[in-house]
DNA sequence: GTCTATATGCTGATAGAC
DNA sequence: GTCTATCAGCATATAGAC
């Protein structure tokens, strides 16, 4: 990684440089495992220059949901054409959802697997998810149900199938986008047995 | 919790106390950012005196999971009626499962939080937990089911969303065993649709 | 403005007392 | 057999150099 040996490498790019190597590490160790000092020797700075950059190790987990969620919601609403069935606009969500969460950036996974445990930082970081998720609820609300089936329940059954998927997924068995197809099949069954 | 003051509280139920306290710690705060001082002061001993009871700190990880896998077969095995229908059964597994991990002991709830990172306790835990996840492939294979429906995709689903709800599930809203009902429910479509 | 030498406290674990 | 005093090292973070 970093091809940073052109230029001055310094400054501009550096806080993203630090963000990546921490975010990469958060996925594969955790946060509490990965330590300031793995995530500067990445970045081949010294563990106190990130404190240049970043007030805390907490804020440098906040900072990666923040670019997280900036990055998914754009998948998302950039897989969506205005023009097709609600079934259709859900399926090209739930692709791009997944996609970005088993092949995509680190930055997605990283939000996927630990939220800060402050309160202030979690409570910024819940909001922006909401913000996130109520993408799917308007995407569910547009699908023409039963009246006795709870929507909410079925995004969370969709949400969380798909959540969860990053603990087993391997690459070379199905692609997200298969995956992500079966899972809304699944669920459109229930659809077209009231048609 | 601990009536521990009934005469020696020592050595018998002595390693128990320290699994449930370290089982409550990994849920609460997680397996890296819990210490063995917190856990040590939980049970009123030294931190050092756990080290009779356990080699390491990752070997509490280990039989947290032993216990909680054991306790979550014995619960969804108690469950299952012989002589019930396909549905019934994957339906009643369901129900224990999402109850267990939502409202039951601390052991299977630590399981699902976290694993041990370590090579070979890793390699004994996935173990066990194949060995209970075959219980929901046999439940599945009792479906009967039109041919291009991937029953691996389906547990898979099943499971996923089972096992991430305890990321939002906040007691007071739906029970355990009415959401369990409705993701059956969701799936079940399915085979409706071919008789 | 950018980064470093260094502090302070806490960690899991050991060697050995009772 | 049961438990404790204590170690050696690493964690994050600060005060201050260039």
């Amino acid at each position: 990684m970093a091809n940073s040996r052109t230029s001055k490498p310094t400054a501009a790019g550096r806080r993203s440089e630090i963000l990546t190597a921490a975010a990469q590490r958060f996925v594969d160790q955790g946060f509490a495992q990965s330590t300031l000092r793995e995530i500067a020797a990445d970045c081949d700075i010294r563990p106190a220059a990130i404190y240049y950059y970043f007030r805390s190790k907490t804020d440098i987990l906040t900072a990666v949901h923040e670019e997280g969620m900036r990055q998914i919601k754009n998948a998302v609403e950039q897989a969506l054409e205005p023009n097709d069935g609600p079934w259709q606009r859900l399926e090209a969500a739930a692709i791009a959802h997944l996609n970005a969460l088993l092949e995509g950036g680190v930055f997605f996974q990283a939000v996927m697997q630990e939220m800060p445990k402050e309160p202030t930082a979690a409570k910024h970081i819940v909001a922006l998810r909401n913000a996130y998720e109520n993408i799917f609820d308007d995407l569910f609300g547009a699908l023409d149900l039963p009246p006795d089936c709870d929507r909410r329940d079925l995004r969370l059954m969709l949400l969380g199938a798909m959540n969860w998927s990053h603990r087993w997924y391997q690459p070379g068995g199905k692609t997200p986008e298969q995956l992500a197809r079966n899972y809304i099949r699944f669920l459109r069954q229930q659809l077209e047995s009231t048609e």
